[in-house]
DNA sequence: TTTATAAATGCAATCGATTGCACATAATTT
DNA sequence: AAATTATGTGCAATCGATTGCATTTATAAA
């Protein structure tokens, strides 16, 4: 990788002083009280006094100093997020509609990532409690089940919301998908299109959604008389690669499946999917495949992936909308509630064998 | 969609008040000053009451007021980014490669979107100088051509550092891809394939990087000596629909293009794509097709699309280094330059005409 | 033992904005 | 004209942490 450097020329440092209502008011010879009441736009200034401050205010390019006015206010206005990766579909799907709702009340967004990791997790959840904010939202990481630091969330009087991957022992708002109807449904719907040994790639055991998405699928065999079959669950294989693997250990049985599921992610699936071809396997009339969360690529691989939406958007604005309500009623107690939104199987090529050939 | 709601049950508001060092302070009957001193591990207290406080401060649970600590040392530890959309390819693999590098040193990101819409960067610039963050890092908006904003951050001593998309005439830190080269490449490689009448669907002219792709891409031509075709240069196709519609134009000339560059994205090129496919159009042998920033979707198509790699994780952690390479010596000047990435052409079937039929 | 030096702590001001309380002036009511 | 009520301002404390300067105590040197 070739790196070019060009010096183009230097300018001087400016370490300039930045304008507080006090150089406002001097220059207008009243109190900062007053600068402050006009910037705040309080009844208890004069309308003349106002327009003086704001004109002020302007030529001066005053910027208020939000960490004094949070200092003093106790509220900073400012909703921390954790996620595990900020590029997986329903995360960025899920801040855009956080941010869609908390932008037009000025709210900032501060957002880290754990990246799967505990302890990044518990390192970001004490960065924003130290940063004050009036709110967390959260999807757990994969790694670890001590939730000490989410409790200590609460325990600093921090609304906490979690979301798609909660630590269910905890008793805050939550936003779910209701991944065992999900599950339920796509399975179902395999078994209509006429296979019977579909596989399971399982999901971190930990987490609650994964046990659900397996509950799914074992109800839907359950209610269709088909066998549980140990040998066609897998755990963990919840990226591309391990998907990759598990297809090629899956395949190679004496018996093998003529259905994945890979209920943890349709990066897996995509695993599923090349090694498939790659063995000249057909898709899907020789094997059926489903994914979980309806990311972008499933639609362009050929065939394309058949998957469940969970309408990640729409669960972010539930979940802004939810902190705003919340904050407006502050003398009543937190009703501890979860909220679940149905997600939606979306029929795509690779489970289609009845429709397509 | 359906909406669930599970009232579980209510427990009672924690108002509880935030220890902070004073707290502390009566407990060991201290001052807060030697307190403060303690927790910030300075050379003036004694070893035991280091001890003591660090003890008292665990079992108190006590979190440092970060918006306290800022106020008074005039930092804030903060870098604010504002990017177009944090899921586009390029953004997030930036975002990453800064966070990693912040991480590490304690800096908190808070992240911006702009969705191109100039007013919203304008605001969300505002945003950024309210909260006292160190240094601003954008990639502009397509839209606007006023920056009074950015020069505005640096008026506010706040560190700027431009990416990517940048205004060319501020002088700040850049770190950019050498898009010219890039095109120029990517173009070179297509007319050795055999692709004689090379469509270029270009970005918002008033954006360098597209305007350095465009010339990148008549640059090529003029080297290989071959005509520039006014009909097969289309203005804004910048979207997958944008990119379908121009394609839908360009194939429908009397003398229709062999092969389209979708300088813009991949997402325009995957637009191209298909409505090649559903012409019935053979890629690459009847028509070869060039996008630009390596989404990770474009090696999932079929036939996989060639494009170019602009290691933008790379560019993050570069553009982080800087600002901490920056900030080291505070006396000398801020010597505005410019990084030039080159990017990667990643040559995939789309373009591959000799090697493939 | 006295003096010089170092180490540890306290005091008080500071960062910038907000806000309860007091006070003065103006407007309204009896 | 006197009494009452708005209205607009100022004063000063406050939010929590940091830090220069002063002071005390402990230690080393004379």
């Amino acid at each position: 990788m070739h790196i070019i450097l060009f010096i183009t020329f230097s300018t001087t440092m400016k370490p300039k002083k930045r304008t507080t209502i006090y150089d406002i008011a001097e220059k207008l010879n009243i109190t900062a009280s007053s600068v402050s009441r006009a910037l705040n736009n309080s009844s208890h200034v004069n309308e003349e006094t106002k327009k003086l401050v704001l004109k002020t205010a302007a030529e001066l390019n005053y910027k208020r100093n939000i960490l004094a006015s949070n200092l003093r206010k106790g509220e900073s206005k400012t909703i921390g997020i954790v996620v595990p990766r900020i590029n997986q579909n329903i995360f960025s799907n899920v801040i855009a509609g956080i941010e869609e709702t908390t932008y037009s009340k000025d709210y900032n967004l501060i957002i880290c990532q754990s990246n799967e990791s505990h302890e990044k997790e518990v390192k970001s959840i004490n960065a924003l409690i130290n940063q004050h904010v009036d709110c967390i939202v959260i999807s757990v990481a994969a790694e670890g089940n001590d939730y000490s630091h989410l409790q200590n969330v609460i325990d600093h009087g921090i609304k906490l919301i979690q979301f798609d991957r909660v630590a269910d022992e905890l008793e805050t708002l939550k936003v779910l998908n209701d991944n065992h109807q999900a599950s339920l449904e796509g399975i179902t719907h395999m078994i209509e299109q006429g296979y019977k040994r579909i596989a399971l790639l399982e999901g971190p055991q930990n987490l609650d959604i994964f046990r659900q998405r397996k509950q799914g699928y074992l109800e839907a065999l359950k209610l269709h008389n088909l066998p549980v079959i140990d040998e066609l669950i897998i755990e963990n294989a919840w990226t591309k690669e391990l998907g990759a693997d598990a297809t090629r250990k899956l395949l190679s049985l004496a018996e093998p499946p003529d259905a994945i599921f890979a209920s943890t992610s349709d990066f897996s699936a995509l695993g599923v999917l090349e090694v498939a071809t790659s063995m000249g396997i057909k898709v899907p009339s020789e094997l059926g495949i489903l994914g979980y969360s309806n990311e972008p690529f499933t639609e362009l691989t050929s065939p394309s992936i058949t998957t469940i939406d969970q309408f990640s958007h729409y669960m972010g604005k539930t979940i802004a909308n939810l902190y705003f309500q919340e904050s407006e009623n502050k003398e009543s107690p937190v009703v501890p509630r979860t909220i679940s939104v149905k997600p939606k199987l979306i029929i795509r090529a690779s489970t289609s064998r009845r429709s397509y050939q």
